[in-house]
DNA sequence: TATGAATGAGCTTTCATTCAT
DNA sequence: AATGAATGAAAGCTCATTCAT
């Protein structure tokens, strides 16, 4: 299966890899670093030449994830397009990301309750910078809202912390999908979520 | 200290309230019966006669806490306004409470992690009903909106799907609260989520 | 086996007990949590409700095993006899209690090299005064000397370091006989001993 | 770094170089294989490739400890002195060797320990013949007192056992300087050691 | 010869749960 | 009803040893 040619950080991706499909199937709590093994091929021993503690797994795993969604955000940002569009597509493209892997998403909760992201307990062991990757998701919308507002988009009045109420949206609405999948599914609700954020920004009257 | 005339069900609520207390100061993966059984002030063997797995108490941890948020919307719904000041008064109170007991509204994340909300792997044990508990949030919100409807305060076009974007957005935003407290908090957060939120439904030109 | 009125105390002295026979004859290095609580009759668990870590197992049984020969010492060292009458005493006494028991002697190398006795590494927990020990050992000594020397037992010019060499001697001596039991008994090793230490010390020719 | 031209016997050498180095610094039962290949500056396979198993390293580190101390006892046998004067200079070239690297004494301990040395407990693997090290200790230290007899340095009813007295109380002194360098160093226990050996030994009134 | 990635048996330790009192 | 000592399954992690290169 895995070539001896392969270099330590690719193996190291590629535990990482299995690691990420066995916690969206099970959850990080649930899952045994031997569950990692068998998916990943290896056996128990080798999963710790490549991370110190089974927690380490589950930052990496979250920072592959985050630092994903934050290329594709970037990407769109640079589009050549007016600033409203774009921040349309990256909403869209957000939803269309959990749409597509929603297991994925469910593993950002597992980072958080393993994590105590927001909690008064701290945890051992190298943190993950989490609000500094949510304060990068708030500039990035915050730098396409001011973009738009110059090219006359966006009403002036803005409130400063609109981007927080932005990104909280998109992923309030994941949420929402994620615990009634029956009723909510991400694709469906891009329409009515850039109804509510794109006619509340509009300058005149809306639509 | 606990008087030998308590019911069986005042103890229980009584233990209950104990462990909704180390949930949010410790997490409930770190939360051990012992130390429920200390808050308490009873035998860690006392917490079986009440509760049947450790589970269970989460599980019963949570209904309390959505319960109260959903009695409280109820009262809000309910009162003699304006649907829209009405929906306005929902916004600001869940986000004021997330601002009072930050710690509970972690509790929400644990129980995700714990019960596995949202992932593809099953759990034993009587489930508790977490998406009929969003649903009802969003069926308060969507009769409210259709009452603001009829009162004209609101545009006739609204999607479908708004209530679960402002539940989303309410949501979301306790979520970058949590994450980043240092710069954002709930209560700061009550005028720009209501300036998305409502001048977006807004019939005519914004404010 | 145990009865269920037995206290903290006592279990805890119980499985100390147990310990130190599998110690003894099994060392420590190679005994396992498993065979502590194998020969203790309780189940592995149990251990830890007694003892913090597998090494405080080891630091409390050395210290019952150094009390019990302190508490010998004192003994011999408070009886109305002539103090080079007792000194000859104790050292047969050490030498006969590790007639008696050998294997208990080998707990001590055990634990210097747990312990790291007299190396450069560190070790956690609560040291155990393993040096303080000794230094009892020396005073008690050292005491009886100058007591025998007031008696005109001894020589006047006793070089002070003399208590450490008496200790010294009866330890190394029973090495030996660890080392080479089959060519060394302790009880054999009495009386040379004795000739080398108190003839050594005689005010005027020996014998 | 190791020439290609180095035999196989000097490359094992080398080897437990490194290995005594890490013994005596971190204690055999904490040393593991990596820590040796990299004092020794190879592969962790490599070891293998000298020794068969971890304990063979230990085993022969311990027999080159103890072939140099004989070596050293027997060069001062041979001295063309004295008998007495070269049982002195004996004792004192022991007690300066442990001054001069203490921690190399304490490989002793590993050794005792990790070999079960006086245990009822057997262990696997080529024996290490211990206890004739001390019978060659024992055997120069008795021929030595010999030819003291003889030379009339000495009374003539030393009791048989002696020797093992004499190597019993250096032994002994080193662990006690081990235990406690604070108040005893080897060096300062030269003069009182000898005062006990020496003047328990003569023929007529000490001094 | 030398390497070092991979292995997996085996250990310590934890803690939910039970149950005799 | 209440207790808390006892249990033992279960999991994380280590590291001596192997072996393909």
């Amino acid at each position: 299966m895995s070539p001896r040619s392969m270099s330590k950080d690719e193996k190291r991706a590629e535990i990482l890899d299995a690691a990420i499909r066995v916690f969206a199937r099970t959850g990080f709590h649930a899952t045994k670093i031997e569950d990692v093994a068998r998916e990943a091929r290896v056996a128990k021993g080798t999963i710790y030449l490549y991370f110190d503690r089974r927690e380490d797994i589950l930052d990496a795993a979250f920072v592959r994830f985050a630092d994903g969604v934050l290329t594709q955000m970037r990407a769109i940002a640079k589009a050549r397009e007016p600033a409203l569009s774009r921040l349309r597509s990256i909403v869209e493209a957000m939803l269309a990301g959990a749409q597509s892997g929603p297991d994925l998403a469910r593993l950002v909760f597992d980072f958080w309750a393993a994590r105590r992201i927001g909690g008064s307990g701290e945890r051992p062991g190298t943190p993950v910078d989490f609000a500094g990757i949510y304060v990068e998701y708030r500039q990035l919308i915050g730098s396409l809202l001011e973009q738009a507002k110059d090219e006359g988009a966006v009403r002036a009045d803005v409130p400063e912390d609109t981007p927080a109420v932005i990104v909280g949206l998109v992923e309030g609405l994941l949420l929402q999908c994620l615990v009634d999948p029956g009723a909510l599914t991400p694709s469906r609700m891009a329409e009515p979520a850039l109804a509510v954020i794109l006619d509340g920004l509009a300058p005149g009257a809306p639509h």
